[in-house]
DNA sequence: AACGCGCCCAACCGCACATAC
DNA sequence: TGTATGTGCGGTTGGGCGCGT
């Protein structure tokens, strides 16, 4: 199953910004059909576009659709977002499903040029949603020197990746699973076959994750977003931080007086909650190193059951 | 006023999946 | 069942714009 020919390769279609002219005959053959599009393909030439169908569908569905919320992003949209990206990563066009009126292409540009840089002065990896390492922290809106590697396990432990995954506990901590597998399997991605057979695995425990009640995607919180009143207050604290002579100050916690401090959520210290394992964040990096190392094995697929109680003998390979 | 720089976001690109045949 | 076609999606690009010098 080959890429399909596209017909914006065509030469003398047009490409770049849209005209009112050209927005307007397609919004105008869009409701002649009734709201509804058939083959975007055909659509240019019977709208009388000189536009791959392609360009026409997103023009539509980032900007001309009619339900299209325009302007900036509440607080609470934030939140969400932030909260959906923590359970999701850059599944935009999900994300987009539960913010009403905002497209994929709109949030994404959102995060890449807003949530990000904020996640990253209140000392969040964007990515992981863990909180950075001390010598990643941001200084002067940049990130600081570059990460030294940890020293190495000690011979015959268990690697501290795959020891993150195993110790996390109930079913409530399966996304996390899921997140740290993610990890573990794009470090491992030159080993093909097996990274397609445990991804595979680690897709179904996230399905498992989702459909089940007592852990929706919904409620999935990061841990700094879990007694934090105001997303946007607590980045123009740590703004005002970076900009005072300070630096070397810990990363701003706001904490709202009015709501107490869920302890089985948030560690009470800092930012890394008690249900993850301290340096997971730290490891992530030069596990990547570690990996990129490692020649093809055969191997037997682990059991992923058996990540809670007993290990695998897989786990304890590295 | 002119220039350089960085930011923002609309639009494009290419891959992967879904569906038709 | 295999192939062709259509569509969705996420990553990337580049032009416009504002701001500082």
């Amino acid at each position: 199953m080959g890429r399909s020919p596209c017909c914006c390769h065509d030469a003398g279609v047009k490409k770049g910004p849209w005209t009112e002219e050209e927005d307007r005959a397609l919004v105008e053959h869009i409701k002649k059909q009734g709201g509804h599009v058939g083959s975007w393909r055909s659509l240019p030439r019977a709208a009388g576009l000189n536009r791959c169908g392609k360009s026409c569908r997103l023009r539509w569905t980032n900007y001309l659709r009619p339900d299209i919320k325009r302007g900036n992003f509440s607080d609470e949209e934030e939140r969400l977002i932030v909260r959906l990206h923590a359970a999701l990563g850059n599944k935009w066009s999900t994300i987009a499903t539960h913010l009403d009126g905002r497209t994929d292409n709109e949030i994404k540009n959102y995060w890449n040029t807003h949530i990000k840089k904020k996640l990253l002065r209140m000392g969040i990896d964007p990515v992981t949603h863990q909180r950075l390492p001390p010598d990643l922290l941001l200084v002067d809106g940049g990130l600081a020197s570059p990460l030294l590697p940890p020293p190495p396990p000690p011979p015959g432990a268990l690697h501290p990746l795959l020891s993150a995954v195993a110790s996390l506990g109930s079913l409530d901590s399966t996304l996390r699973q899921f997140q740290l597998l993610q990890q573990l399997l794009s470090a491992i991605n030159s080993n093909n076959d097996v990274a397609a057979g445990l991804m595979g695995m680690a897709n179904l425990a996230a399905t498992n994750a989702m459909v089940s009640p007592t852990s929706t995607v919904a409620n999935h919180q990061p841990s700094y977003l879990c007694d934090v009143p105001s997303f946007s207050g607590q980045d123009m604290a740590e703004q005002q931080r970076l900009s005072s002579s300070d630096t070397t100050a810990p990363p701003v916690l706001i904490r709202s007086s009015a709501e107490p401090v869920d302890h089985q959520c948030c560690n009470d210290a800092a930012l890394v909650p008690e249900t993850y394992p301290q340096g997971v964040t730290a490891i992530v990096d030069w596990q990547m190193q570690e990996f990129s190392n490692l020649e093809p094995l055969d191997l037997e697929l682990p059991n992923l059951c058996s990540l809670e109680s007993d290990l695998d003998p897989f786990w304890r390979t590295y």
